[in-house]
DNA sequence: TTTT
DNA sequence: TTTT
């Protein structure tokens, strides 16, 4: 028996990415990316809506994206969806989903840098012993 | 300019589903779906790890996933991930994230009735001046 | 029992699109897309491989596609794989594997024209009783 | 600059797979899946129509699908578009378009092993100087 | 809360 | 917080 579990999204990124290390020395980069919907709000009235996701990529993926993720450029993002959970201050929980990203490719026509697509390696998507923030 | 926001999971239906209505009398039909991942913990050691999504349907496909969804049965969903934000009663912003569906199909070989898939009609997957919940 | 049959695809597109018309008076759009995949050849070489798609959209989406799709234009295109067979002058089985579009979205900063993304309405990607060419 | 070339199918195997080995002694295991598809055609008339597909895995990926693929089971299978062309007897270019798989699973509850699903190991989807048939 |  |  299996499953999937797969995000596929094109959207702009909306801020510098940014990459810390985990206590265990994993490199773990984060950033934000909007896609926008135009949808036709029954009167015929047009709208738009903003949906922002959290991106996050593991150990040399996130390295990559430190290289060639800029804020505004538009990116391709395959990965999978996580929910974490926390204790609020109110002892009620909190959740989070996030992109943990297994592809990350940038969409522009002028790369900033050579490099413009990463994959990850097996594997390279987990830091199991080791959480990051 | 343009932008993709696409959720793809295989899971088994966690719940009975359960179909409510808008105070606009939009029907809304709620599930969760599990995913499992095994992955390697470093060590050789195997483990798994269970994701949680909640899936949302609205009018007629709300009413096609009441019918032939039921706990225990592998689906497919396709859809959009939504993020709704509330603020909780310590003036805290909460977040959770949802899938709107837009085809659900059952993967089992014996459906519980004719029907086992369904996807939805242009702009069934809104709706506008209404919130379900 | 239930099947998935879905292709996406992001690439540049090859040739100005062409509409033409069914005897029944569809409309039909083509073009062609190209896909670039870098690998990496045993021997540290980098060898680069491009994959030509054939894409079809139907109806309004023809339409649609016939006015912002043009040639050097990145696209991303979501849809269908059908495959085509027919029988050649020897009498020999010939085939033809096409991507019948559902959504195709220009990917280029600056549009070409204010509409840059289409979506098939539903039943506009067949053409039932009406062959193309 | 990047392009996406992504296939997804659920299907029913249509026979046993079959491994061959390359001249070069790699692996490549073979099999066909059928999708269907449901449409209205035009007059309220129900239409079933069956698409095959040729998956093709590599290495790895090649033994572990001649372990858990079988006829009639039902499989996701992810990878992508590859269009093989050669010339006919008649000197007029045929052509081929195959899955080259990078995961199957097996959607059937009660798995004829115990490994029920398997994903390309990196650069394992390419076998480059050394063509299967 | 599912499934193996 | 992006983009149009």
């Amino acid at each position: 028996m299996v499953s999937l579990n797969k995000v596929m999204i094109i959207g702009n990124v909306g801020v510098e990415p940014e990459m810390r290390f985990t206590p265990g020395g994993h490199p773990v980069t984060t950033f934000s990316v909007a896609t926008n919907r135009r949808y036709d709000a029954g009167d015929g009235e047009k709208k738009e809506e903003t949906e922002w996701f959290s991106v996050v990529a593991w150990n040399k993926l996130a390295e990559q994206c430190n290289q060639f993720v800029a804020k505004g450029r538009l990116v391709y993002v395959e990965g999978r969806l996580r929910t974490r959970s926390w204790d609020g201050p109110d002892g009620q929980k909190r959740y989070k989903t996030e992109v943990i990203a297994s592809t990350v490719s940038s969409l522009d026509r002028a790369p900033a840098s050579s490099g413009d697509s990463a994959t990850v390696e097996p594997g390279g998507d987990i830091s199991p012993d080791d959480l990051p923030f």
